[in-house]
DNA sequence: CCTTATCTACTACATTTGTAGAAATTAAAA
DNA sequence: TTTTAATTTCTACAAATGTAGTAGATAAGG
């Protein structure tokens, strides 16, 4: 399943807080981002066609969406085209670049270390 | 600077063997994918009036084109949106991911335990 | 020098994406 | 029960993207 950036914005709020409105996607989208009701709706149509998404009652006169494809399925999907794109497939120096770029704290770090030595032990 | 998928498949292939023509690029692209030798032209002028492509020389009547930004610049700057989008913006997910489903060697392994290592000297 | 094979430049078009208005519907309030 | 305010549906549209054809230019070969 290929979806968009937007589309994966509100599929990421979604994760988060399912089950709920397109109004309270909007709201949570507004604090971050200028944009209108309708958009979101629209996001919200097309996740629902493209699968992504179903209806799972309703609220007054308002639809309750829920996801119906999980983060782990779709990063796993797009990871491969990530690392190809921007890291030449090179999957040392991506997780190199992201060791030296991202914040990580100590207990971070002990538990990347421990998935480490894990590996390591497996071969 | 934002790129297309294509694009930057076309970039990955120019930062590993450029400086090179178009039909060097298509020549290469062919083997994985069919591809018309326009659609591969057309591309590559896009790149270049983003200013991602620039003209290096000629051979014959072929423009050799050379990269005028570089992988890093450009995997910093998609790299947030991705963790963000894919892994909620939790950084120690995605490392995590990568070092469970990605194929590493023991050598990639010591070096990426190093980089831990620094990091947390580093604090 | 003329022909030709190749390359560039230009144009085209369907699809996807971001964006949102208008119209229709309906739950809730009065 | 009638009005109203919130929601859904439907429609629209510009820009970006993937895809490639056509026409014109030109280097290279004969």
């Amino acid at each position: 399943m290929k979806l968009s950036e937007f589309e994966l914005d509100v599929m990421q709020l979604l994760w988060q807080r399912e089950p709920c409105t397109a109004a309270q996607l909007h709201e949570h989208l507004s604090q971050t981002k200028k944009v209108a009701y309708t958009t979101v709706k629209t996001i919200v149509d097309r996740l629902e066609q493209k699968g992504a998404v179903e209806r799972a009652g309703q609220q007054g006169k308002a639809i309750i969406y829920r996801s119906c494809v999980d983060q782990s399925t779709l990063s796993d999907q797009a990871t491969p085209g990530f690392m190809q794109r921007f890291f030449g497939g090179d999957s040392r120096s991506l997780i190199a670049h992201f060791i030296q770029q991202e914040e990580l704290n100590e207990e971070d770090i002990a538990y990347l270390q421990s998935l480490l030595k894990d590996k390591k032990q497996a071969k």
